[in-house]
Formats: C-alpha cells, sequence, structure tokens
DNA sequence: TACAATACGGAGACTGTCTCCGTTTAGCAA
DNA sequence: TTGCTAAACGGAGACAGTCTCCGTATTGTA
C-alpha cells in the first residue's frame, strides 16, 4: 500500500474510533471522513461497508478480550464467580460502542459478515472459559460457547439499547449462569 | 376525528401493517404513504414517529397476547414445561416483525417510549405467568417479569437479527428456563 | 348555502449513502 | 533529477429517506 493510502486509512480509522464512541454506530461517514480531512470517496474505497469499518477500529480491542479472559481464569473462586466474572467482561467489551452488542451478535455465526472474526475471537475466549468449566464438571453438557455467547450478547443488546446500567444487568447475568451451569 | 380523516388513519394502519411485515420495520414511510394513497404530510400528521404507527399497528396484537397467555396456563404440565411453552409463545409473538424484538424490548421499562403500553401488556401477561408459578413455589423467589421479559426478549432480538430457527432458540430458551425454575 | 374548522397532499429542504471520474501524487527506473 | 505510470485522492452529484410547510380541499354545522 502506497504511504499516503496508509496514513489516510490510518486517519481515518483513528476519527471513525472517536465519532463512534461519541454517536453510535449509526454516525454519519461522511462526517467520519469530513473530520478525517478526506473525500468520501476515500473512505468507501477504504472501507467499503460500515461494518469495515468497525472491524478495522475493534483490532485493537482484540487484544483486550484476551487479556479480559486470562483475568477471568487467573481468578481462584468456584465456578459460578468465573462465569460472572466472564460474562460481566463480555458485556463491557461488546458495548464499548452504542449499538455493538447487537452489531456483534447478530453476526455470530453468520460466516459472510466483515465482522466474523471479530466474533471468532469472543467465542475463541469463551471456548476457554467453557473448557476450563467443563473440565470442573461444573457445566451442563449441552451447552456450548455459541450458546453463551448468544445469550450473554442478547443480554448486552437488551441492556444497551434500553439504556440499562450495571444493577439491571447482573441479575439478568446471574439467572444465566444459573442455567448454565449443573445445580450445586 | 373528522370522517376523513378517520378512514385515512384506518387505510394507513392497514398499508402499515402490511409493508411493515413484507420489510421490517425500516420500510420506508414515505412508501407507505404511497401506497396508502395519502400524502407523506398526511401520514406525519396522524403519526409524528415511526414509534406511533407501529403501536397503532399492534392494537390487533394485544389481544393475541392474553389470548396466547391463557393458552399457556391452560396447558397442564410440570412448571418447565408451562415457562417454556409462554417463552415460544413470547418469542413468536415479539417476532411478527422483523425488528420486533429489539423495538419491544429496548422500550421494556421505558416510561417515555410511544409503544410503552404495549410494553405493559408484555408484563402484565408475564405477570400471570410468574404469578401461577410462584405459587406453585417453582420459580425463583428474587426474579419477576421485567426480568423474564429483558431475558427472553434478549434471545428474541438475536434470533432475529442473526437469522436463527427455532431449533437455535429452543436451547437458549431452556437455559433460561433453567436460571428461572428453582433446582428441581 | 355559507363558513369555519379541520384535514389533505406534495413540493422541497435537509441529511445521509455511495459512485464516478477528472486531478493529483507516490514511487520507481533511467 | 527527471519523467512516467499506477495508485490514490476528493468532492460533486445521483439517489433515497425523513419530515415540514402552506396553499388547497373537504367536512360538518348553523
Amino acid at each position: 500500500m502506497r504511504a499516503d493510502a496508509q496514513r489516510n486509512r490510518d486517519r481515518i480509522v483513528e476519527v471513525a474510533r472517536e465519532v463512534f464512541r461519541e454517536q453510535g454506530y449509526d454516525a454519519s461517514l461522511d462526517e467520519v471522513a469530513k473530520r478525517a480531512g478526506v473525500g468520501a470517496g476515500t473512505l468507501y474505497r477504504h472501507f467499503p461497508a460500515r461494518e469495515n469499518l468497525i472491524d478495522a477500529i475493534m483490532q485493537s480491542w482484540v487484544d483486550r478480550v484476551d487479556e479480559a479472559v486470562a483475568k477471568a481464569l487467573a481468578h481462584e473462586g468456584p465456578p459460578r464467580a468465573l462465569l460472572l466474572s466472564w460474562f460481566a467482561a463480555y458485556v463491557e467489551l461488546i458495548s464499548l460502542h452504542k449499538g455493538g452488542p447487537a452489531k456483534i451478535t447478530s453476526a455470530m455465526g453468520n460466516p459472510d459478515s466483515p465482522i466474523v472474526h471479530k466474533c471468532q475471537v469472543l467465542t475463541r475466549a469463551s471456548d476457554r472459559v467453557v473448557a476450563r468449566l467443563r473440565d470442573e464438571g461444573a457445566l451442563r453438557p449441552d451447552v456450548d460457547s455459541v450458546h453463551i455467547c448468544r445469550l450473554v450478547g442478547g443480554v448486552a443488546a437488551v441492556a444497551d439499547q434500553g439504556g440499562l446500567d450495571q444493577s439491571a444487568i447482573s441479575p439478568l447475568l446471574e439467572v444465566l449462569a444459573d442455567g448454565l451451569l449443573v445445580p450445586a
């Protein structure tokens, strides 16, 4: 890629991150282009669809997912606490931008989505949690990490769109944990 | 209301129901006006916001909610089957139109939403199921019907946006049921 | 039949998406 | 350095959707 193209691409991503954080994933792309000081054509050449831009923004975010799952696994404690800790991290990670939970969760399992590989990062992270719990015999045998991602993503989507805060989310996540773990 | 106004209003609702069923809740309102044979101004005078139109469309749907909950309650069987039967009906009811689950669930508990009273219909229906299960001592004491509506609505939203079918939804609803009921 | 009051409709302002193509620039080879 | 070409740029403008404004038409009443 030519140096100027790289420069513009980087700048667009940087600005988009800012604009999306302010206004959510529905923000105007022409606005992003304008603030980045490039023409609309340049933006759309680099990112033919809005989703491609979102995907690029999330690049740095992948690292945070790995950190979060490592932290959750490192924490000693009963399976329920581990699961709840991962759920909370999961919700936070996908809720960084308004509209994120719905966007990510609905792309889950759709191989044609431009953000498919971001979804894989999440399912793989959940896989690690699932594997640990399964080792301990704490997880119901018929659940897998896609189920978990959909359930927790659903809660996050509702919370995001309905403006729920932490205290409203927690009881919902607890129900999920109780439904996923084998009865004590 | 003047007779011509009433006529137009009815016609707009009728056409909107059809258009929304075909294209989802994001369908163009000008298209609705056009098909209804009225000007855009007329549509927007009757329904200042898209949500008001959606609210009007759902009028007939309220009856179906009452029917569904009655049917679920009439069914003899263990609490888990009752709950799952209600969940399935709930998902179906709010998924009649594309985008419905997200719209309805995110309005849940927001008193300013134009469709707030449709949400109340759903919570009240869930209340009846909750009351029955609580009588039987089958429900965890700390859950209420708003929790249930949010959880099931979240699953419905994910299913709606991700194009999941019945077989993908069922295991998710089962997890919810297991998390909501006291362990057997 | 006349006359308010009420309602209608559609042109057009505005906003956002996305494309097309003439212009500019980076990078390389001589 | 210079010249050249492929690559990239940018922004005008086509298109689509939302929503308003206001001149016109209709209703229902006195």
